[in-house]
DNA sequence: ACCTGAACACCGTTCAAGT
DNA sequence: ACCTGAACACCGTTCAAGT
């Protein structure tokens, strides 16, 4: 089975990318990999060196997605169109939080162009020293916690369950706890976009609010 | 061989558990626990049904550990202790974040006890109708990205890479970025217990100021 | 009711061998 | 330099068969 083109590391790397979009984490297998490039079960390994190094490429690779512009505006804002525009990336590759939970300690030079962002608006805010790395962490972890929340269970074809039967399944378990039974039905016959949008907003108002307080405790030198 | 006690389900979770806990999420697979347990290498289905479904009782079960006592003393004191206790959890059960992330829709007695919990302290504070709910989450997610962070990439004996020596490899990634290197070494030099520490109690203070800041604009009923 | 053995369809990774 | 084939040591899950 030759292929067309040859190889190379970056076919590869794309290859990836569209297989975890597509199917999620656990579709990219060095198999199915070597089947969608036309070559044999274990291409990738020249290329990449490993499964767990491919992961931390791809990663990297949609992560030079984000534009991270420095609009001018207050940091307030800055921060803000950061934390929307990493959702949106984790929006478009949901793969991504099972993959920074699996291999935690993922590095490229996309991720390490995002990090300094980070720290640079922190910074521009008025964070020094260790307090610049946790204002900038607790973006990310922000994002990362929301997109985890909205991580739908991979059920695929599995007669999609609505929320309501969903309620109904864990009604019995909710019986002690009425006011827990009462958020259940009202996320339930909620709309799931709208909510969704008001609850990542209500986090990152919460979070800016909270680095703001933290600042006025120490108001920058005069 | 046949094991001296009948198994149930119950120690069938307990052996999981103490899997999952010395050896982490990969290490428990069907014929690991059916060696541990002096039994078949798929003991495990007819008293748990799916390795999916185990996990979900692993969690449950380590979740019962959670204390959750109302201590009378304000919701800042009540929902930080929440907090604290979450953290501990997670540094005893290693595994949790990476069981979330790849079973986020994990639900059992002692979850929905924890969930409760949360919102009788949101509550108290002041929240209502879906605040209630996001403010909970957003404790959850704290400790969730708290602890993701902290997560050791798994080397097990893999000549336990100094912090420095880990500065040196991304030397070269970091070029562009001198105040990302300068983080980079501030963290490589500092002592890990001290700095984990610190960086959570950060994170919940800026969490609990931002809803103490939510609280103030939407003041209770006279 | 509970457990075993064998089988199916998968994995990641290595390595000698090909071109 | 790049790719293939075959093999090794694993997976989760099913199911007929045993007691």
């Amino acid at each position: 089975m030759a292929n067309a083109e040859r190889l190379d590391r970056e076919r590869v790397i794309k290859a990836a990318v569209e297989l975890l979009d597509s199917d999620g984490l656990d579709a990219l297998s060095t198999r199915r990999l070597g089947t969608v490039l036309n070559s044999s079960p274990n291409v990738m390994y020249w290329h990449v060196g490993s499964m767990e190094n491919l992961v931390g490429l791809a990663t990297d690779q949609v992560f030079a997605e984000l534009t991270l512009a420095i609009e001018g505006a207050s940091w307030r804002d800055d921060l803000a169109q950061t934390a929307r525009d990493l959702r949106l990336l984790f929006s478009r590759h949901p793969w991504l939080t099972e993959a920074f939970s699996t291999h935690p300690r993922i590095h490229g030079p996309a991720i390490v162009r995002f990090q300094n962002h980070l720290l640079q608006v922190c910074s521009r805010a008025g964070f020094e020293g260790f307090d610049l790395d946790w204002a900038g962490a607790s973006v990310f972890t922000q994002v990362l916690g929301d997109a985890w929340g909205r991580t739908p269970s991979p059920m695929p074809k599995d007669r999609t369950t609505t929320p309501t039967e969903i309620v109904e399944q864990v009604r019995g378990d909710l019986a002690d706890y009425p006011l827990l039974l009462e958020r259940y039905e009202a996320l339930a016959n909620a709309d799931p976009g709208t909510v969704d949008e008001a609850s990542f907003e209500f986090g990152l108002t919460v979070l800016l609010d909270g680095l703001q307080a933290r600042l006025n405790q120490r108001p920058p030198a005069p």
